[in-house]
DNA sequence: CTGAAAGCGCTTACAG
DNA sequence: CTGAAAGCGCTTACAG
């Protein structure tokens, strides 16, 4: 069944004109309906497929929305990027569009090279996830194309960005942390490393700030060189009850050595991270942390591609979306 | 710059045909080269972009081709599958093709419905990835369209597949189990689970047997449910020195286990795993493990699945790919 | 070396 | 309700 069977074939086995297969194949006004029947039975039974392409062709829309992911982001630990181009996709497919992968290679994004399948008019929109250099973010934006960020932001002001509430969710995780009675919270991460530890850094302080507590300079502790490098973490002399990490891998790497210094957690410290992934439930005990709400994000970031198909001109400028903290086994409430 | 910019458009600037531009564009003979300069000069000052799917429509081809992932495969620890996408993508995009990756709902596979990318002839080849179930690959195999099964077979032999070599990754690493003074050494994994594991027993088994170890049935250890839900291991009464588990995960919950029954790794018995995946290096100690060779998988699977587009007749039936073993720290050599 | 004609499979006006 | 004509952007085969 090479099923090469067009709509002309279907037409000519019932004496009609292909106008009326395809008018009654889209189910579109015009046939009897009938006739209309007929046709789609008859189609079926030819194992006729409809060609895209040709539609494609015609309309001068490819339907397909490129999500670019640069190759330095696809390490281990992230599969969190697959399960957002997984909620894309199936929303994307909803609306009748194709989400396709393209894995930006490092020498790609150096040379500030553009997909082939923008070249070739395969793609009506770029949705960005994932951070890449300054130049290549100014290289996509100079394109007549309609893009989304994800996952990040962009200083500059007339971007459309679909990322998680980092502030929000820090903040919350923080005050959580205080209402259980602890004072004495440090933060763990490398505050000019990037936007996101930055912002979830503000959280944690103004959670401080709301309460009154000072914000110590050596509570806040570096956990990675400026190149993101993991180093070995300053701990205090006077050691605060709880702690703060930017992120769940952080978190883990905390323990594991506030153990090897004897401490047992949370028995004596208390330890929450941030993201909700693999390091989460891996580490014992598992972490209290912030779930980053993905199928919403996803809903945004289609919701604004497509507007953005129909109409460049719209602009949303940057959505943050709120997370949820998950409570689990890493923090002890203080009487 | 809506760049809607066609090749008609630069012949007319020209005063040429559009079929000379098509030609000097492609680089095709009966241009003069004097010409053909001038084309490509205008074409890139217009800003011209190619129209692939002008030409997929004269050719009838998609130069897309679908990796099929079910989407149970995608959970946390599974940065496996987009790693070997990102591969097989590469390779692809040197041959001018396009890999397009379709996460297959669980409902599109209970209900055996195929992509739809597939009824709207967008792809001229299928690679699975990961196995779905047993309807779903006839359902597959039913259709005229080139196919290759990656990381899995299926016992039907008239398919074409790509895999780890399961056996002899778990003979040599057994083997060097062995060569390290091991006399004394156990399987961890469901016989009846997947084809991997029973594969990675057999080879297991062939080590023992060639170096003339009987194998003891309790030191065949169950890891897993029918379902595949992890489930209490069962140690034997009389303990092995070292352990062949068949995944890197269970090694590592061997691992937890055996310390809190208080055994040390490596010191008072040796554990290896399979995969080299993120608990390799998650685990404490450091797992020896066997890697499997992704580059060398997507190599294949793309030439199979290429020549099959060019010749749908061609077969390659089951390809196994060897492994290597990466030599860590979680075996100790015995005098 | 160059180009007019026909066609890939569909849809959009428009006419009957 | 039905269909002839034209066109989407390109390429192939053929003629000059």
């Amino acid at each position: 069944m090479k099923s090469n069977v067009t709509m002309k074939d279907i037409a000519e086995k019932l004496n009609v004109s292909s106008v009326t297969v395809s008018k009654a194949l889209n189910d579109k006004e015009g046939v009897s309906e009938e006739l209309k029947e007929k046709i789609k039975t008859l189609a079926d039974k030819m194992g006729y497929r409809y060609n895209t392409m040709a539609k494609s062709m015609k309309d001068g829309k490819s339907y397909n929305v490129c999500v670019i992911i640069p190759e330095r982001y696809t390490g281990m630990t992230q599969s969190f990027y697959l399960k957002v181009y997984q909620a894309i996709a199936q929303i994307l497919e909803d609306r009748g569009y194709y989400g396709i992968i393209h894995i930006l290679p490092n020498e790609d994004e150096d040379q500030l090279k553009l997909p082939r399948i923008y070249h070739e008019r395969r793609v009506d929109g770029f949705i960005m996830l994932g951070q890449p250099s300054k130049e290549y973010i100014e290289l996509m934006q100079s394109v007549e194309m309609p893009l989304v960020f994800l996952d990040f932001y962009d200083e500059n002001d007339n971007v459309d960005a679909v990322i998680t509430d980092n502030f929000y969710g820090a903040y919350e995780i923080t005050n959580s942390l205080i209402q259980q009675g602890h004072k004495e919270v440090a933060y763990v991460g490398n505050l000019f490393s990037t936007s996101s530890i930055q912002d979830r850094f503000l959280g944690y302080y103004k959670s401080l700030l709301e309460h009154k507590i000072h914000l110590k300079q050596e509570y806040v502790i570096s956990d990675r060189d400026e190149r993101g490098a993991f180093i070995e973490m300053d701990l205090p002399d006077q050691m605060p009850t709880a702690f703060v990490c930017n992120c769940d891998q952080v978190a883990h790497l905390l323990i594991e050595r506030l153990n090897k210094e004897g401490y047992r957690v949370p028995e004596d410290c208390s330890v929450v991270g941030f993201d909700n992934d693999i390091y989460a439930t891996l580490t014992t005990p598992h972490l209290t942390t912030v779930e980053v709400d993905i199928e919403e994000m996803a809903k945004n970031t289609v919701k604004f591609i497509c507007d953005k198909m129909d109409n460049p001109e719209v602009k949303f400028g940057r959505v943050a979306v709120k997370g949820k903290i998950i409570y689990r086994d890493s923090v002890k409430a203080i009487k």
